[in-house]
Parts: structure tokens; sequence; C-alpha cells
DNA sequence: TCTGGGGTCCTAGGACCC
DNA sequence: TCTGGGGTCCTAGGACCC
């Protein structure tokens, strides 16, 4: 048996409004939203500052503007984030080759491999290292928590927050987890604790005491024993490197509810080529094809089918996806769509059976396909492709073109220079000309259409570049993040 | 206030097989 | 004629996480 590993958590602070601040000087210790930026969108990041408002994660962005309406309210950069991310776990896996990342912004690393046996003080040295060194070469703040499993690692980087460390030294971990509330363990949500609440168990150490069995009696075989495990501080989930992917999925949610099943189905139909590509840039197919719904009453309803071989063949999944929506009542309107593909492996094979099916249960017609005001589409041409050797007829999908400029989008003016979008509408668009690297910038309006304006590539912090005194609020001590 | 999009894991019931 | 148990696969829904 292995010796107890010494574990790291390691989570970047409020990390998309944090690269938001670290590209846009003038957002710099301003509250900063980044989420959906529509009429049903919700947050994803609130800035510190924004937080101090009772911004959170997760919720409908209309109620964060009523509580903020000062903040910047920007649409999600992922291709900046992701190059940002990519920077931090090279900076990590320098400490360590075995390093499990968990999201974009979160990772756990297993020590053992360079450091078999580190003292408190080595494991606080290596931790406060790496934190500098990703301030110092990504401009970005992180948390790290520190203990001999996970669950003690990922509990303590949240209560360093943030730019902060914590460790609980080996054999203190039940004593330091039993005060705090049962919600502080990862897999306790708010129906998990409603549950424990209405037995009268409101923090870990409760949670230990009332032992196994009735946890098994309270909440299933699975959760009830692992929490009870947890609850003694007892967590034997290694670090893994390397996971297989499970499932691929793409879904929508509409501005308005969407009753219309020719429209459905356009959308579904997109849906199936964003799932089909990434199958296939990832070398997977899938048996099992998932239609997922939501209704107006934000009830949700999934409906599957299991194939005889796996496909990553857009005009299979998108024939099964099909069927699947017709067979559901979407009288009262749908909010959301998703397809999605599981059950899936490394290797596709002809889909010969699947074929012989489809001469006798035609796919639905396609139907006319007008499209909701906020995502006008181009003309939607034809194509055929061949299939089992007929020739198919497929409805062409376009993407949806949003609007033309999202708040936070990087753009390029021929004459002003880099910035980014502050807001738009009424045939207008407004810039604010700055980079990571300058002063805060002016504001310009153009018409929407202007063509000396274009899209930009996401800028890059550097450290090497000196902001210099006017617009550096991220160089020293606690970076821009405190408070 | 009115709820995104990408996932993972678990449960439970029914079909089917031995 | 009535009654078994276990295992696996499939489907649907729900909790939870970032």
């Amino acid at each position: 048996m292995r010796a107890r590993p010494v574990i790291l958590h390691l989570d970047l602070d409020a990390f998309f409004t944090a690269v938001e601040q670290l590209h846009k000087p003038s957002l710099r210790g301003k509250p900063v939203v980044v989420g959906g930026v529509g009429g049903r969108g919700v947050v994803s990041t609130a800035s510190y500052e924004a937080r101090v408002f009772g911004v959170r994660s997760a919720m409908p962005t209309a109620d964060a503007r009523r509580r903020c309406p000062n903040a910047a309210y920007l649409g999600p950069r992922f291709e900046a984030y992701r190059h940002c991310s990519v920077q931090v776990m090279d900076l990590a896996r320098e400490v360590t080759p075995l390093l499990e990342q968990v999201s974009i912004d979160e990772a756990y690393l297993d020590l053992t491999p360079a450091h078999p046996s580190p003292t408190v003080d080595e494991v606080t040295a290596l931790a406060e290292d790496l934190r500098t060194a990703i301030r110092e070469r990504t401009g970005l703040t992180a948390s790290i928590g520190a203990g001999t499993s996970k669950l003690v690692a990922k509990i303590h980087s949240d209560l360093a927050k943030p730019d902060g460390f914590a460790l609980v030294p080996p054999g203190e971990e039940a004593a330091t987890l039993a005060p705090m509330s049962v919600r502080a363990i990862p897999g306790v949500g708010p129906a998990t604790a409603a549950r424990l609440a209405a037995h009268g168990v409101s923090t870990v150490g409760r949670l230990a005491e009332i032992g196994a069995d009735e946890c098994v009696a309270l909440l299933g075989r699975a959760h009830g024993t692992q929490l009870h495990a947890f609850a003694l501080g007892v967590d034997p989930r290694e670090v893994v490197t390397e996971r297989a992917a499970k499932s691929v999925s793409a879904e929508t949610t509409f501005p308005t509810d969407v009753t219309d099943r020719g429209r459905l189905g356009g959308h579904v139909s997109r849906l199936t080529e964003r799932v089909t590509d990434r199958l296939r840039t990832d070398g997977l197919s899938g048996r099992t094809v998932v239609l997922k719904a939501r209704r107006h009453d934000f009830s949700t309803l999934t409906r599957s089918t299991t194939l005889d071989q796996p496909t990553d063949d857009p005009v299979v999944v998108r024939r099964h996806a099909d069927r699947l929506l017709a067979a559901l009542d979407v009288s009262d309107g749908l909010r959301l769509v998703g397809v999605g593909v599981s059950g899936l492996s490394l290797y596709t094979q002809p889909d010969l059976l699947d074929g012989l099916l489809d001469d006798v249960l035609p796919a639905p017609a396609p139907e006319p396909d007008e499209d909701d005001e906020e995502f006008a589409r181009p003309d939607a041409g034809e194509v055929t492709t061949e299939e089992n050797g007929s020739t198919v007829l497929v409805e062409a999908v376009p993407e949806p073109t949003g609007p033309r400029w999202r708040p936070g989008q990087d753009v390029a003016h021929s004459e002003h220079g880099l910035g980014w979008v502050q807001g738009s509408g009424v045939g207008r668009v407004t810039v604010r000309f700055e980079g990571p690297h300058t002063p805060p910038g002016r504001i310009r309006t153009f018409p929407e259409d202007d063509p000396d304006l274009a899209p930009a590539p996401p800028p890059e912090w550097s450290p090497l570049v000196d902001d210099g005194p006017a617009a550096d609020g991220l160089s020293g001590g606690g970076g821009s993040l405190d408070g």
C-alpha cells in the first residue's frame, strides 16, 4: 500500500474576470462580470469588486445588473482564457508531472514523484514558489490548498481564496473538517444539505458521528458511503493525469421559447454539426444519441437511442436526433434543445444496419427555417452527401451569426489600433482603445458596419513589459483581485 | 431574480438471459 | 403451475461541479 501522498489543489482566482482585467487596464480595480449578456444569460464569474454587491456565479445576469449596474458586463473570450490556462498548467507541471487538470482553472498536483515525503515547510515553499511564478509569468493570482488527499486540498484552496495558501498537516484532517458546514464538502449541494439538515446534521463532525449506515440510508449507497468517509477525512481518490471523455454534447437556450418544429430542427442540425465536429477532431465515435429539451417551466427531458455501432457521422446523428425530437410534444414551447453523443469509443465502424433502418423510417422532411431576430442567418444552401450508396438531400446548416459586436470582444481599427467592444446597439459600436500594457484607453464610437473596424485575436500579457505606474494595477503584492 | 453550457456520477425500473 | 436470483444493458431523471 502506498504511503499518504501530498496533494496540492491549484485554483485561479476569479479566473475569467481576472483575465479581462489583465487585458483591459480600464477595468482593473472595478466590478467586472463575465457571462451570458442576453436576456437569459447567467453569470460565469464575478470579480471580487462585483462580489461586494452580491453578484455570484450562476446568478441570472438580469439579477446581477440590478445589484451592480455599474459593473462591466462582458461575454466570455474562451480563446484568451484557454491560452492563459495553458501557461499556468505548464508552470504547475514544472512542480510535478503528476498533474490532473479538472477544469480550465483548476488542477490537482501529486508531489510524490519529485518529493516523496516532503516536510510541511517544503510543501509550503513549493506552493508559494508556484503561486509567485504564476503571478510573475501570467499576471494572474492563484490559491492553493495542500493536504494528504484531494478532498482536504480542494476544501483548503477554497478557504485560502483569494491569493492565498492553506495546508492541513497529516493526521489533522478529521479535526480540521469537523467544525465546517457539510456544504464545504464537494458533492454536497443544496439537495443533499437539505436532506442532512432535516436529520439535524449540518456540520462535517456531526456527519461523521451518525455513522456510515445512517448516511447510506439517507443518501443512497454510493453517495452515502463516500460522504461518510469524507467526513472522517478519508479520501483515497488518486491524482490521474488523463481521463477518457464519456460524452460530447452541445445545447442552446433560445432568447424566447420556440414551438416551431422547423426552427427546432434547424437548431438540432447545427448542434449535431458541433458535436460530430468535436468527435472527429478527437477521433471518437459514440453509440448513444441523446436529445435534450427544456420546457417553458424549466423541466428537462432527455430522450436517447443506442445504435448497434458507434458513429461520428453527422447525417446519422442528426437522423436519430430528429426522430427523438419528432416524438416530443413541443406545443407549449421549448427554451432549450441539446444534442449529445455518449458511449464513446476510439474507433469508427461503418453504419451498415443503420442505413437499412433508414429505408423503413424516413427522416422527417426538412421544414422552412426562419430564425429568431437575435440569430438572423444567411441564406441556407443545400448539399448532397453519399450515404450507403444512396444520395440523401441534406439541409446546409450555417452557424447562426450573433450580433456583430459582443461586449468584451477584441477589435482592431485601421487608424486607432487595438481595443475592445464596450457596447453596441442602434447601429453603433463603442470601442475602448487599450491593451494589456497601455494606460487606460479612450472611448470612440463608430457605425456598426464601419469598414475600418474588424475582429482581432486576443492580446497577450507579457511579463517582459513594464506597464509603468499609470497603468499598473497588477504588479506587487496582492494583485488586482483583493477586496 | 428566474435560472448557460459543458460535463460527471448515481439511481431505479424494465427487458432479457442464464 | 408457480416461482428464483443475479448480471447486464438500456432509458430517464436528478444532483452536482466549474
